[in-house]
DNA sequence: CTGAAAGCGCTTACAG
DNA sequence: CTGAAAGCGCTTACAG
């Protein structure tokens, strides 16, 4: 494959060295100086030539490479997790579109082997510094990667080494708190709350503010985990003075689906019989009055991950970047909340 | 940064020369015979390092990288073509995965100058081969790659370079006629086509399909070029005797949403007053009956495309890659075309 | 059958 | 102020 021009021939029709080539290209060793002649003549080769930097001979030297990785834990396209994937991923690419930065997206093994994914999580070295996305991440590649200095962003708070990673996530505490407070200013004092029987730091933080919310409004909580068999019990809610359930989003929209179904099957409707909020969005098709919940900022959440990943890998900035951040989601009023109680 | 163990590292624990770790490890050069023993002491080292090679270095050694590029002309995630782009994405990066491939995101410059350009399509290289995807793509940078051998294949139908570069898209012309083709047997004879007034094969290719098959069924049809200001007048198409409107697909949905805006503004009924077509499927967020036409097999041409990709990258193969692949679009009946006549 | 050498195209100390 | 040398971590001819 006959390659393009290198800097050996620039260097050869300038009339000067390879290194002195690379010194005027690369617009490295600002201190350095050239007599503005040479400058001049090694910029005109290499416009004759059309000359464009080997990126693999520059990140081989260099380490530097304008290349940021976006690593994707789970298969990273199944079509019932794209409609959260796909707004992550546009953040990103918009970013780092903008900050010159080109993308390279890795995928984990859907074998799922440790050896596997430990080589694949290794490959991302080949990026100047790598996101990480899912909802359950290997610690082991992770801490090596980091320790090794290699800049590394989670998208989505996560706990792991000691809570030492980088991450930008979402406030769920907050916003489940707040869905929390809605209901119970509609007058409802007793609510069930169903989630996914899995735990991930989304989930540990939605029924965080789940509690957090009912214990501000003294509102009466249960908690009840849903594992793919069971099915939830709308009946034995009502008979139970439940007047509201609420529930938690996942990517696959397991939870919210079994329990819209088994309100339907039960005879009972929305938000007549029962309320009903999602601790953000239902899933993508969902037909019917809007659910009460709120708006994760996806979009958001993957820009706000590549400024940062940005920034650990060019630290010469003056500001330290802050290391953890939450961004708050906005919250979806819905008409699936009854009014119970008139006054405010 | 401290990288992690290198060849070296290992070839001084196994008691080899690094040439000789690379060769047990690469798994190149399957002739070369090396005794067992040498074998598993160099694997064992590397085992025990937790050795995964550099694919940067590999890279500027071998020029293989399992690593495949996407190129975007047109700003990548821009919402109004996500529509259209996302699929195509989504077969990418399955097929990649299940070859194996990690897969590198390039966007051309929202800039669109033109060195610029030129800079970003040679930093393709970075990947051992490359998809290019967009309606309109500049010439001169294609070329120069492809001259240097460097594997690249379009989605879509591309007539560039003499119509020597590989690609896979879609047979807008058979699918298009297949439409016309529908209305014909429905009854109607006069036909009127809007598109957009902008040169691109997939707007070619439909535009000539619904020549072929208005001739082919003896319908007369009139085309309509839509340029952003003018409005489409569905009055006068009436007034003409016709029947029966088809639209382009394109990746804005723009002309769809001209007519189907002049149609309502000028008190026409879908299909009762008009009948409706578009070359595909109408924008996401379209209400109202399922609209006649086609799908365009985007995933499907994603794969296909990294499949080709793919066997160019790796010419060993037994049989060599068929460089032109048009697959075929899967027609959609929908409810908006009004039968006329009654026998068949 | 095995190892030492050269080279991929750059950058960056380090001498002149 | 400028150029020659070494090195990034690999692969692949080429000698032994």
């Amino acid at each position: 494959m006959a390659r393009g021009p290198r800097q050996a021939d620039i260097a050869r029709i300038a009339g000067v060295s390879q290194a002195t080539v690379s010194v005027v290209l690369g617009g490295n060793r600002a201190g350095v100086r050239l007599a503005e002649s040479t400058r001049r003549r090694v910029r005109a080769a290499a416009e004759e030539l059309g000359y464009v930097p080997d990126p693999v001979a520059t990140r081989l030297a260099s380490s530097r490479n304008n290349l940021l990785g976006l690593y994707t834990f789970t298969a990273t396209f199944p079509t019932d997790v794209a409609d959260s994937y796909y707004p992550i991923l546009v953040g990103v690419e918009e970013e780092a579109a903008e900050l010159g930065q080109d993308l390279i997206l890795f995928t984990g093994s859907s074998a799922g082997t440790r050896t596997h994914d430990h080589a694949r999580i290794r490959r991302t070295r080949l990026a100047d510094g790598c996101l990480f996305l899912g909802r359950h991440v290997p610690d082991e590649p992770i801490r090596e990667l980091v320790t090794s200095g290699f800049p590394v962003v989670y998208i989505g708070r996560r706990e792991e080494l000691g809570g030492t990673i980088p991450y930008v996530g979402a406030d769920y505490v907050s916003a489940s708190a707040a869905v929390i407070g809605r209901l119970a200013e509609a007058g409802h004092t007793s609510i069930r709350y169903l989630r996914e029987d899995d735990d991930a730091p989304s989930s540990r933080d939605r029924e965080r503010g789940v509690l957090e919310g009912a214990a501000a409004h003294r509102v009466d909580i249960g908690v009840e985990r849903f594992a793919g068999g069971r099915l939830p019990c709308p009946r034995r809610w009502t008979a139970d003075g439940v007047t509201a359930v609420v529930v938690e989003e996942t990517d696959t929209g397991a939870v919210f689906h079994a329990v819209t179904r088994a309100v339907a099957g039960a005879g009972l409707s929305v938000p007549q019989d029962l309320s009903l909020a999602v601790l953000g969005r239902p899933p993508a098709g969902t037909t019917g009055p809007v659910v009460s919940g709120f708006e994760v900022p996806r979009r958001e959440m993957g820009r706000g991950a590549v400024r940062l990943l940005a920034a650990l890998v060019e630290p010469d900035r003056r500001a330290p970047a802050e290391p953890h951040r939450l961004l708050p989601c906005a919250p979806v009023a819905g008409d699936t909340i009854r009014r119970i109680r008139e006054e405010a």
